[in-house]
DNA sequence: AAAAAAC
């Protein structure tokens, strides 16, 4: 595989008008108010109005959607013709992306972007009814973005002829791979022309993803820009440890601190669990925080409605498992926190790159338990920086445990219910007990645990409590220990399996 | 240890 690299644009004196762009592509920027181009704008924008292929390490946050889309849509225009009968409207670019939110955002971002041009566009996805996405792909489309496995199905229902496609994006392509998409790509991308333009964007460059460039890909410019948020200032990230069953009581605490403070309420809550997520929504909502969850066991109406009611400032704390870690494209997160330390390292970046978009600044909280030592060493090892340990002020972890237990204690009665036939998550508060801890706001008494009643300081004993660079050092000489995957798997032989 | 995605 052959690959170039572009010399780094002087973007800051770039303008839109300066690629070529036409006037009606002009037109739609202004109006959504672009003034500017993104770094990656800057770099993408010429190399696909030359055609070439291009393989991106960007992420969300970045306007990579744009860098890929506006010169998609310019390349475009000559097939435009709102009069043409249907089949004047074959497939001609297809966007391909992981998630169904992330599909429909990046239909979003190109439908208004190709407002004023005749071009047509739609979106299909899985989880809603099939027959509105059969009749606009029967009406006709220039530009189709999808997830693959519903696009198959459009494929076998013969509602779609992709063998016009001249331009295929894979968007966020590790995480189609991560999450096992590569036969349905390889089947996608069987259906297509040889012959056309393939742009590929990953967060990452690992041996899949380039054995994925090198099988797809012909002669590509590679177009990297710095990770957004590893080193960006702007966030602030922080540390929290606290003990294994206080992790709910913490999140409510930081919640009310932050809203103390002034700040806006907004933000976004991960979890690793479904189960999890839905509990923590439902403890939230309990704890008088306007909360909802987002996770793939609802139906896509509520992760849309709970999408939109977190978009329109009905939800303040979106509590989400990774469905909502990449491409989510939520302008401005003030805060997000992980009540869980994610698995991998990736994901860690990729959440807190929900925060300090766009020179925005972002508060990026994390909780931390026993036991979570070796996350957070293979998340400073990612982002070659140690994440700060702070302290939970007046937090009293002790007062709160015995609310918790008694919120456990009501979700085992819920599960009971739900076993019984009823629909537990999220509707288990009809018979709430009232429970009175002295005044609205329940007060977080100075705890007699040494661990809480202090700042938290490293600590000789504990591996976690030493400073990220001792750990990550420590973690390092740690020598021989066997390898998390078999070396053959990090070489990209074998599939990982652990 | 998990999540995501077609029916």
């Amino acid at each position: 595989m052959t690959t170039t690299t572009l010399p780094d644009q002087n973007a800051a004196e770039q303008t839109f008008e300066s690629f070529g762009l036409d006037a009606r592509i002009l037109r739609a920027l202004s109006e959504q108010g672009y003034t500017k181009p993104t770094p990656i704008q800057a770099q993408a924008i010429p190399v696909v109005l030359l055609g070439k292929d291009v393989m991106g390490a960007a992420q969300t946050g970045t306007g990579k959607t744009a860098g890929f889309a506006l010169p998609i849509i310019q390349r475009l225009l000559p097939m435009a013709n709102a009069s043409a009968s249907p089949a004047r409207h074959p497939v001609r670019a297809l966007m391909l992306t992981p998630t169904r939110e992330l599909a429909d955002q990046v239909y979003d971002n190109v439908a208004r972007y190709a407002k004023h041009t005749d071009l047509r566009s739609t979106v299909v996805f899985g989880g809603v009814d099939m027959n509105p996405q059969t009749d606009a792909l029967r009406r006709g489309v220039e530009i189709l973005v999808a997830t693959p496995g519903r696009l198959l199905d459009h494929v076998q229902q013969k509602s779609v002829n992709l063998s016009q496609v001249q331009m295929l994006v894979l968007d966020e392509a590790d995480r189609m791979l991560d999450m096992g998409f590569l036969p349905d790509l390889q089947r996608i991308i069987n259906l297509l022309p040889a012959q056309r333009q393939t742009l590929l964007f990953s967060a990452t460059f690992s041996p899949e993803i380039k054995r994925l460039a090198a099988s797809y890909l012909k002669q590509p410019v590679t177009i990297e820009v710095a990770r957004s948020n590893s080193a960006n200032e702007n966030v602030r990230q922080m540390v929290y440890q606290v003990e294994d069953g206080h992790k709910q009581a913490a999140v409510v605490h930081l919640l009310r601190q932050r809203a103390e403070q002034g700040l806006s309420k907004q933000c976004i809550v991960f979890v690793n669990s479904k189960i999890g997520c839905s509990r923590l929504a439902r403890h939230l909502e309990r704890e008088g925080i306007n909360a909802a969850a987002i996770h793939g066991d609802k139906t896509q109406t509520e992760r849309m409605q709970t999408l939109e009611g977190f978009k329109s400032g009905n939800i303040d704390a979106l509590v989400a498992t990774d469905v909502a870690a990449r491409g989510l494209d939520i302008a401005d997160m003030p805060c997000v926190i992980n009540f869980d330390l994610p698995f991998s390292a990736e994901d860690y970046v990729h959440r807190i790159g929900r925060t300090g978009r766009a020179g925005a600044s972002g508060d990026a909280l994390s909780i931390f338990v026993p036991g979570d030592e070796r996350l957070l060493t293979d998340i400073e090892k990612l982002i070659k920086r140690s994440v700060p340990r702070g302290t939970l002020e007046g937090f009293d972890p002790t007062g709160e445990k015995a609310r918790q237990e008694d919120s456990d204690r009501r979700r085992q009665r819920a599960d009971v219910r739900r076993a019984r036939g009823g629909n537990g998550d999220g509707e288990g508060e009809d018979r709430r007990r009232r429970h009175d801890h002295g005044g609205s706001r329940s007060a977080f008494r100075p705890s007699d645990d040494p661990f809480f009643s202090r700042p938290y300081e490293p600590s000789p004993n504990s591996a976690s409590a030493k400073p990220a660079d001792e750990m990550i050092a420590a973690a390092l000489s740690r020598g021989r220990q066997a390898p998390k995957r078999p070396v053959a798997a990090l070489l990209g032989g074998a599939p990982r399996k652990s």
